[in-house]
DNA sequence: ATATCGATTATCT
DNA sequence: GATAATCGATATG
C-alpha cells in the first residue's frame, strides 16, 4: 500500500525545474508525483524510474535527427508532455527539458500508485487480487501511460506545470533514497550510456527484477 | 526462472 | 518498406 498520500494542496513544479539538462531533471524527478485530474477523479503515483534523452547529440533520442512533426515538443519550451506511439500498441510519456530551442526530454518508465488505484486497474483492464499485482499497473512506460489514460491525441503538448491542464507533476515533500543509475532499456543505439535513473529496492521499477537491491 | 516471439501502426528512409 | 524509448503470451530448464 502507499506509504503516503499526497496533500490535496500540492502544487505543480515550476517551469524552471525542467529548463535544465535532462540528466539533472531525470534524477530530480525521482520521488515526485504524477497527477491526473479529470471529471472529479484524481490519480496520483510516485515517479520511481525515468530515463534521460539528450538532444541532437544522443543517437538514441527521437530528437537525434532534428525537429519533425512528431518530436516538435522536445524542441519547444520545457515542462510539456511529449507523447509518442510505439510498436503499433503503446503510448509513452516524456517531459520536455532544456530551454526553448534546445531538444531534450525525460521518459517516464515506472510509477508507484498512491491514489486512484482502482481506476488505474480499470484503465489497464486488469483485476487486482493481491498487492503482488500492483506493479502490473504502472511498471513500464506503456503500462503507466495506459493506467493514466495518456494518448498522443489527448496529451501531446500538454503543459505539465499547470494544474489546470489536468496532468502535472508535484512535490509532496518525499525525498528519494537509494538512487541508482544504469544503462537505458530497450534501445539499440547508444545503449551503454548510463542515463536510466531509478529507486533501488523499489518494487515498481520495471524489468525482470523482483527482490534484492 | 529466462528466452523468444507476435501484435500492430505512426513515422521516417 | 523497415523500424521501433513495449507488452503479454508461450515455450523451455
Amino acid at each position: 500500500m502507499p506509504e503516503s498520500v499526497p496533500s490535496a494542496r500540492m502544487k505543480p513544479l515550476a517551469r524552471v525545474f525542467f529548463a535544465r539538462n535532462p540528466r539533472r531533471v531525470a534524477r530530480e524527478l525521482l520521488g515526485k508525483v504524477l497527477v491526473r485530474e479529470s471529471a472529479g477523479s484524481r490519480l496520483t503515483a510516485r515517479i520511481v524510474e525515468v530515463e534521460a534523452y539528450l538532444g541532437e547529440k544522443d543517437s538514441a533520442a527521437h530528437s537525434a535527427a532534428g525537429k519533425t512533426l512528431r518530436n516538435a515538443v522536445l524542441f519547444g519550451p520545457p515542462g510539456y508532455a511529449y507523447v509518442y506511439f510505439i510498436y503499433g500498441n503503446h503510448y509513452c510519456l516524456n517531459v520536455s527539458c532544456e530551454p526553448e530551442g534546445r531538444a531534450g526530454g525525460v521518459l517516464f518508465r515506472a510509477l508507484e500508485p498512491l491514489t486512484g488505484i482502482e481506476a488505474m486497474a480499470e484503465s489497464r483492464g486488469v483485476t487486482l487480487h493481491n498487492a503482488k499485482d500492483w506493479p502490473r499497473l504502472t511498471s513500464g512506460p506503456g503500462r503507466l501511460s495506459e493506467a493514466f489514460g495518456i494518448t498522443r491525441a489527448r496529451d501531446n503538448g500538454r503543459d505539465l506545470t499547470s494544474a489546470e491542464s489536468g496532468l502535472w507533476i508535484g512535490d509532496d515533500g518525499y525525498r528519494a533514497r537509494r538512487i541508482v543509475v544504469g544503462p537505458r532499456i530497450g534501445i539499440t543505439k547508444a545503449a551503454a550510456m548510463p542515463l536510466r535513473y531509478y529507486l533501488g529496492r523499489n518494487l515498481f521499477v520495471s524489468g525482470p527484477r523482483l527482490r534484492k537491491g
